[in-house]
DNA sequence: CGTCGTCTTGACCAAAGTCAACGCACGTGG
DNA sequence: CCACGTGCGTTGACTTTGGTCAAGACGACG
């Protein structure tokens, strides 16, 4: 059960038998989409994975790479994004730790988009081939990935409604609350309070804003008393009435706890 | 090899030995993902589907519905679209013959958006347990279906780019663009002309804007000689041109012929 | 032939963008 | 230890893209 080292990839940490906890947080991550049976959580368990340690503002994977192993962010944010000839961008989806940042590229070879880290981030890299055999040996680990892929299309759906038919205050306030439950969802808030390490000019390229209208919406919503948001903390106040403004139905995360 | 009769499902035809062509348009569509060994197109040579017809403007399936069947689109056109509280609607896409319309219904129970039919439509119904049996008894089957609902979401994650960062004059192209490729990869096109019965009031709906803009930015397009679109049908004049303005790249559509 | 939905047009409006400047916190180097 | 630079947040004045409202034209269909 004592594993070697593996090749340092990108040269990096190595652990034994998940001295890092990695594998236990990829389980708990995915047992957020289904339950593993104890074979399934076995084999997984005599995993061990590559770590890698990334500075801010770094891609992970670039648009048009071809990626070999899939980035489970341990820790810090990460944004998915595409960059527009003229220079603007748009970014597709938040990463929050925990999350599998590039599921698509287990079976799509060029990648459209890139990713990257909105802060220092770690993570640990699992190759798209072990996944594979996983899936095809075990049919419930097999599905849980795939739904995993669905329901990060699920989302993208819902930002598409987000971005196309809501008010700039609607959609601040969606997003909030999306990341808030997703937050909560990966135990990483207290009560109604999580870290926030996104800037306004990131939410701007998240909801198709500008930074300067970022700003006036936000002392909006800070002035009718629904959230704060300083430093990189944020604080709902007011749960109901911000999921109200936001029109916010969590179905679309398709989480076994809603909120 | 002759197949009884099955269970006529919202009361319809059924054919024998796929008299209606429905199966051969299957595969066709699942080898727009990749290829099929030789028994895995005789399973599903050996597979007989209902096949439904729906009149224009009616609901396939309902945000909520847990759907048994996946729809395959063998005829008409049909949009994925989540209806907002004040009754603004979203088309978060658009679905063209030939196109699985529902396979994030695979895995995951609860649909959260509704599916609607755009036009008179004829529709397969394949239930979701078979095509889960196929995909765990025949690897190589198992990711063309698993692409797809992938190839699904990199088309969301560009319709977000789309309303998020572009003008409507941009946009309108850019749909129009991967419209016609689309339809060109369906082999329902006549070189760069096809069928599109989209009205403005729904191109509108899936593009963030209102039909009063779409129809004079329509025009505009036409004034610079890029489209014709009128009647039912839309020819594209200047291709290069229409795809330089949208900001056009096809690789998001993940097609082997790209345009 | 009338009705209904879609397309079209015009006059006016508002949400969000642009441009520009300044404050503030943080980190770095003299 | 302080001066400076840099990036983010904030503010104000002004502009623009696209929305709103309303009415008429056109065409398909019963």
């Amino acid at each position: 059960m004592l594993k070697s080292h593996q090749n340092p990839l990108y040269g990096l940490v190595v652990g034994k038998r998940d001295e890092t906890g990695v594998v236990a947080a990829f389980i708990r991550r995915l047992e957020h989409f289904g339950k593993l049976s104890v074979q399934e959580r076995q084999s997984l368990e005599n995993s061990t994975f590559t770590v890698r340690q990334i500075g801010s503002d770094q891609d992970i994977v670039r648009a048009g790479d071809t990626p070999t192993h899939c980035p489970l962010l341990l820790d810090g944010f990460a944004c998915r994004y595409k960059t527009l000839e003229n220079g603007q961008r748009q970014i597709m989806a938040f990463h929050v730790p925990s999350d599998l940042c590039d599921l698509t590229s287990i079976l799509l070879k060029q990648l459209d988009h890139s990713i990257g880290t909105l802060t220092p981030a770690k993570v640990a890299l699992i190759p798209y081939a072990t996944m594979l055999d996983w899936a095809w040996n075990h049919r419930g680990l097999g599905q849980l990935l795939w739904r995993a892929t669905l329901v990060d299309a699920a989302v993208s759906r819902e930002w598409i409604v987000n971005v196309g038919r809501r008010t700039a205050y609607q959609r601040i306030a969606h997003l909030l609350c999306e990341l808030m439950l997703r937050m909560r969802s990966a135990g990483l808030a207290q009560g109604l309070a999580c870290d926030m390490p996104i800037t306004q000019i990131e939410l701007a390229d998240a909801l198709g804003l500008t930074p300067v209208h970022v700003n006036r919406t936000l002392q909006w919503l800070r002035g009718e008393s629904l959230i704060e948001l300083s430093g990189k903390t944020l604080t709902v106040r007011n749960w109901r009435e911000l999921k109200r403004a936001a029109g916010f139905d969590a179905t679309y995360l398709h989480q076994p706890d809603a909120g």
